[in-house]
DNA sequence: CGTTATCTTGAAAAATCTCAAGGCGTGTGG
DNA sequence: CCACACGCCTTGAGATTTTTCAAGATAACG
């Protein structure tokens, strides 16, 4: 199924990197050299201000790709959140080993999520992002139960939250029936899509999640 | 000299809109003709949500290019906010009337602008993000003395905040000798850049511009 | 098993918003 | 030309949301 879009002689047999979980895959500066397909595991992107801060920009999971952009330089570092393998990539245009895409479709889809997740920062509360999150991890993994890859401070530094309030809403979440938090609180099942679904887009419920 | 980057030879002539202030130039979910450039005035593009709130998700002044992107349907709304003039653009793939801009490096400019939106949205404070986005007009405008074209509610909706927030943040910057709000609160003048960037990015002040 | 990382929880503080009122500027009709 | 209305901006006070700080609980790891 996930085939049909990939272009298939590839220049050059494609290179299969590991990385261990916490692992640098990229640095923000670097030279971009290609990018990778997750063939297993997970990768975060973030930025980091002078001072310390970290934006997680996104998470790439299984299929998706990463690190492939125009211009010289990486604009976001690379992790493995977990042990992870990816597969290189290119572009038609760059000769390089491995499938090649079309990045300015993929630019174009980034471009879409980074406007999603903006729209997300800038104008909905704390309660309505980690919603939107979890279903968008639902619809990306094609499940309503699924291991999350990422740890509490990375959905923070992406909702732009802490981690003390991605912690209690989401146990607040498990409270009001909403979800469920299982295997030593990795796994997640979404119990209540529709009523998630209302918490999203702002729309009231009689629930309480806070507190 | 920003005749450089244009392509020559257009396909037919190009076409020139005028819209008043606060016209919708296209809407979210239209179909895409074209782009256009902005000739003289400002175009904001926002994003609407089920419940009305608003998010702008950029400015474009003179010289900037909006409304081309791949894919059938506008992802955003694209509105005047003052009397503005513009010209068709096309890209080389999509025969049109107007100069050819390349479509890739457009969307990959875009998507840096909205990964650094989003890292302020997530990450800083009201203060950083105002500093940050005053710096940013004058910057584009080559001025440390503009007429701001945007409203002090766009603002807000650009910056995740409410109109009240931007305007205590607006005139504590001025109370503190950082900027100079003229011409019937229209025209801004930034009088301390080297305070205004250690704001923006975060840095510790012996300002007091809030209260 | 002890040690460390991650997660949870509570209470107080801080940032920002909401609500409410008033001010200023511009345009319009009398 | 004045008076009024309307849109936009400002300001204050209190409410709300989210963070911060501090502790403890749970899980992962050697």
């Amino acid at each position: 199924m996930y085939l049909r879009n990939r272009a298939r002689a590839p220049s050059a047999a494609p290179i299969i990197r590991t990385f261990r979980a916490g692992a640098q895959i990229f640095s923000e500066g670097d030279e971009i050299t290609g990018g990778y397909r997750v063939l297993a595991g997970a990768v975060r992107s973030c930025r980091y201000l002078g001072d310390g801060r970290r934006q997680v920009l996104g998470f790439h999971l299984i299929d998706d790709i990463f690190g492939l952009e125009l211009g010289a330089k990486h604009s976001a570092s690379a992790e493995a959140m977990v042990a992870t393998a990816v597969v290189s990539v290119s572009t038609r245009s760059t000769a390089g080993p491995g499938e090649y895409v079309d990045l300015l479709e993929l630019a174009t889809k980034q471009l879409q999520q980074a406007q999603d997740l903006t729209t997300d920062l800038g104008k909905k509360l704390a309660h309505e992002r980690l919603a939107n999150f979890l279903l968008d991890v639902a619809r990306r993994l094609q499940s309503t139960s699924f291991r999350m890859p990422m740890r509490r401070l990375d959905i923070a530094d992406h909702l732009g939250l802490t981690i003390e309030s991605v912690s209690r809403l989401l146990n607040g979440f498990e409270r009001a029936g909403l979800v469920r938090i299982i295997d030593r609180k990795k796994r997640l099942e979404l119990l209540d899509l529709p009523r998630l679904c209302d918490l999203a887009d702002g729309r009231p419920t009689a629930l309480r999640f806070d507190s």
